[in-house]
RNA sequence: GGGGGCAUAGCUCAGCUGGUUAGAGCGCUUGCUUGACAUGCAAGAGGUCGAUGGUUCGAGUCCAUUUGUUCCCACCA
């Protein structure tokens, strides 16, 4: 093995060795019990950014764990179309070719969107295949595949039958630069500095007028009401009456509606049907006309007379000015207000009046709400099922229809001899009314989230009863941002409900977003994305995920820093270099079992710190713990197993007794192999290359079994015991640095202790790590002379003579600061402990180890309390 | 308007269902060619856990109020 832990020499070669010996396939197994994770899908758009990054590595730790632990675990990768965020981009690339949609014609484009597919999905997967991503590649699935368009056929026709999805005219949210309808999650709102334009509205055949104001002049041409509150003492009477709409000069009702809100502004309101929410609505209670006067690409129509063609915002420009001219313009106010942008591009959505599928909401999401109310799915953390709640409590219908190409079809025809609408599975050539055979599919495609909607089963065969589908669904753990809660996770919910009577997950694992190093959001336009290829390259894969585990909590976003990956390859390097030491002390020894093995006290301690860490590990992965977990392993293998026993065993491995080195070496290993396996799932190269150098090993890590916890091998008492001869070190260490003893003087202890044998056991490594020459047991201070440093410790009492580097004053001080700690942990200790509540209500368990601290403490002051008195003679 | 998150060492953050002497990494100070590793080792400094009040035998952890910060949802023209 290298001197150095160096990545690149065999990640790839490994990633290539799992996916030849099949590691990642998953095939229904009915004697083991399944764990399936779908994986969400990535844009084929898309490069890998650090938000993948840690979804991936989250699953794949995830997956890893529970397909070691013997479950028959899928990981099941796909990509996703991404109707508008594709079709933008292809829009983009043909147009430097002098191309548009309309030149190329429907075929033409899709022929080149997928061209595009061709070229790019493969990149994405190639760059998951970097990360260690152990998918069951097999089962690539992308969102268009003919499994995907069979499944959204039959789900969208049996929505149609059961009424579900409907067609209509509504307002929606409208992006004029995509020219198709959006979602309103796909909505993103801003705040932007706008104007109140004050109009007058004079009311008609009168001389008196209504002052409206707006911030959307633009649209009074579409204006076929003016609403008052039917409480407002200064309009009332107008109810009923007419205004004259300015430059149009149309007459328009006055009505009265709760809408209007006599503390804003004014107290009127313009009503404009087409393009607002509320004005629809209210359109609707008075039975107003919808007039739309827009065209989709944001410009006006023939409705706006003289600004027809007119871009929207130079129609608002011109309109204001011409206002002004003719006196309507009462005046203008700076107004901050909320502004939809569509989530693509960017640009402003229009609401406005459209026809459009919608799918019904309220009788999917009752079961979807109570689906996580009685615990069927649980959020981790649990507090984004607020979240989770309030959506689908307040969700409205969701706009399913897009006027896009790139997309799954709307599965519906329509008859141009009868006008007959016909929703079908397959395809339809002729009109089963009236036998017409002009028939016209409808043009738009399905919102993209409609076939995610049902990834979990149409991935595994959905609507065939599939042997996967049964065997693998419900899948266990879904992972994603919470930014991707209302798109995915939600709609992911119903669906599975609906359509499989079963919920698609049983957990939903939330993770946070990945910030820059000042927190802000990694984003294009700021420039301050991080490739997590670029970090691969540098540190390693391993690196990367465990920088993305290591101390996260779960929901919580996290900064990226370049500092920790390098702390975690630091870690790598760590792992690699105590690994080679072991290898390299295999050499010529005899490994084995630990059962054939007379156990040290250190062993057992290692054997016993081992025990604790599987326990507590899989404690942690099976909460999702997966930052804590991280930590623990980080802990255990650096400060325990390196720093500790390593260094405790190397006299061990330098002794004459072959048995005894067969012994230390076989405790290395053992302690090495298992901590390997457990830190697998998080940082899987290192771990498989390092496991494949161990002699006695075969195969990878990948398949070896996870350690399981064995209460035989916890040894609490001798660990308990043994830390005791670590607090020695610790101390004598401590006392050396403090005297300015240099590290190479070797000093004498002498020590009073009841201990003898575990101290004498333990003797070669004391010495070793505390510095030390030798080790003399005495009944009384007076043995180590006069200037002599006392150290009292709960195993016994040491006394190390200092010779001329001693000064008393300076041990004085020394001694003064110990007895004020001790006596401050007695009063902590005794107050605990003549708490009467304390005593009585406590669990006893606590209560004891309180007394046994009270009396450790009480003894350490008396030692120490003689030595000052000694001193002081 | 509604709902979250965060506030713990100089910096970045852990701390799970209340019970250890409150931890880690980085940074800082002092020392170390300790034959696995200077991507290292040892010793150390550094925190009234945002504030106030409460529940409890016991609160960084639970409750209320409050300050600052940040995000999401809704949206009054």
């Amino acid at each position: 093995m290298e001197k150095t832990y160096n990545p690149k020499q065999f990640e790839d070669k490994l990633y290539k060795d799992w996916e030849e010996k099949g590691c990642f396939k998953a095939v229904r197994d009915d004697s083991k019990v399944p764990f399936t994770i779908v994986m969400p899908p990535p844009n084929i758009t898309g490069q890998l950014h650090m938000g993948h990054a840690m979804d991936e590595t989250l699953q794949d730790t995830i997956i890893r764990f529970k397909r070691m632990q013997g479950y028959c675990a899928l990981w099941l990768p796909g990509t996703d179309h991404a109707s508008i965020a594709t079709e933008v981009k292809v829009v983009e690339q043909i147009k430097e070719e002098g191309l548009s949609k309309e030149i190329l014609g429907r075929e033409g484009f899709l022929d080149r969107v997928w061209d595009w597919k061709h070229k790019y999905a493969g990149r994405i997967v190639e760059q998951l295949k970097k990360l260690g991503s152990s998918c069951d590649w097999s089962r690539l699935t992308f969102t268009m595949d003919e499994k995907c368009s069979k499944a959204v056929r039959e789900v969208f026709v049996n929505l149609y039958n059961k009424k579900l999805i409907y067609r209509g005219s509504r307002i929606i949210n409208w992006c004029p630069c995509c020219k198709t309808a959006l979602s309103d999650a796909e909505v993103e709102y801003a705040e932007e500095d706008g104007h109140f334009w004050h109009i007058k509205y004079y009311v008609e055949g009168e001389d008196k007028f209504l002052e409206v104001a707006t911030t959307r002049p633009e649209t009074m041409f579409g204006d076929t009401a003016v609403a008052v509150n039917p409480e407002d003492t200064r309009y009332k009477d107008l109810i009923g009456k007419k205004v004259i709409l300015p430059v149009v000069n149309k007459a328009i009702p006055i009505v009265g509606d709760a809408h209007a809100d006599m503390e804003f502004g004014t107290g009127v309101v313009k009503i404009t049907p087409a393009h607002d929410p509320n004005d629809f609505e209210v359109g609707v209670r008075h039975n107003l006309p919808v007039v739309r006067v827009m065209n989709d690409d944001g410009t006006m129509n023939e409705l706006a007379g003289k600004y027809n063609g007119l871009d929207r915002y130079e129609c608002r420009k011109r309109l204001v000015e011409d206002l002004k001219a003719g006196g309507y313009l009462a005046g203008i106010e700076p107004h901050a207000h909320n502004v939809g942008h569509c989530y693509r591009c960017h640009s402003t959505v229009e609401p406005l009046v459209s026809k459009q599928w919608f799918v019904k909401m309220k009788g999917l999401a009752r079961p979807a709400i109570d689906a996580v109310t009685y615990k069927k799915i649980s959020f981790v953390p649990e507090r984004f099922a607020k979240t989770y709640y309030n959506w689908m409590e307040n969700v409205k219908d969701w706009c399913i229809s897009r006027q896009l190409w790139w997309g799954h079809r709307i599965p519906v025809w329509y008859c141009a001899g009868c006008g007959k609408e016909i929703c079908s599975k397959t395809d339809v050539s002729v009109c089963p009314d009236c036998g017409g055979t002009n028939l016209k599919q409808d043009e738009d495609v399905l919102d993209t989230w409609f076939s995610a909607a049902l990834w979990p089963f149409s991935t595994l065969g959905y609507p065939d009863d599939t042997s996967d589908l049964e065997y693998f669904y419900p899948t266990d753990v879904l992972v994603t941002g919470y930014d991707i809660i209302f798109f995915w996770v939600a709609r992911m919910i119903f669906s599975g409900i609906e359509h499989m009577r079963k919920v698609p997950f049983r957990d939903v694992l939330i993770h946070g977003l990945i910030r820059d190093e000042k927190g802000r959001k990694m984003s294009k336009s700021l420039g301050n994305g991080i490739d997590p290829l670029e970090i691969i390259e540098k540190y390693g894969a391993d690196s990367l995920r465990f920088s993305l585990l290591q101390g996260v909590a779960p929901g919580n976003d996290m900064r990226y820093s370049d500092a920790k990956v390098e702390a975690c390859r630091n870690f790598m390097n760590k792992i690699w270099n105590a690994s080679r030491f072991v290898i390299m002390n295999t050499e010529g020894a005899e490994i084995k079992p630990l059962s054939e093995i007379r156990l040290l006290p250190a062993d057992k301690w290692i054997i016993s710190k081992l025990q604790s860490a599987i326990r507590d590990v899989t404690l942690a992965l099976n909460k999702f713990e997966l930052g804590i977990a991280c930590q623990i392993m980080y802990d255990f293998m650096w400060s325990d197993f390196c720093d500790w026993y390593i260094e405790l065993v190397k006299p061990v491995l330098k002794s004459e007794d072959k048995a005894k080195r067969d012994g230390a070496v076989s405790v290395l290993v053992f302690v090495l192999e298992n901590s390997l396996k457990l830190l697998h799932p998080f940082i899987p190269f290192v771990t498989d290359e390092i496991y494949r150098n161990i002699p006695g090993t075969s195969g990878t890590i990948m398949t070896a079994e996870f350690p399981r916890y064995n209460s035989k091998l916890a040894y609490k008492k001798d660990a308990l015991a043994f830390s005791g001869i670590m607090d020695i070190i610790k101390e004598v260490r401590a006392v050396k640095a403090e005297m300015n003893c240099p590290p190479s003087k070797k000093v004498h202890i002498y020590i009073t202790t009841e201990s003898k044998r575990l101290i004498s056991a333990n003797e070669d490594s004391i010495l070793k790590l505390a510095g030390a020459k030798e080790i003399k047991f005495v009944h009384s201070a007076s043995k180590a002379g006069e200037n002599a440093v006392t150290i009292v410790l709960a195993i016994g009492t040491l006394y190390i003579p200092m010779g001329e580097l001693i000064d008393i004053e300076k041990e004085k001080e020394r001694l003064s600061g110990e007895l004020e700690r001790v006596t401050a942990e007695i009063a902590r200790a005794d107050s605990k402990l003549n708490n009467m509540g304390f005593v009585s209500k406590a669990p006893k368990k606590l209560v004891d180890d309180e007394r046994a601290k009270l009396d450790k403490f009480i003894e350490m002051r008396e030692k120490i309390l003689k030595q000052l008195r000694a001193l002081t003679k």
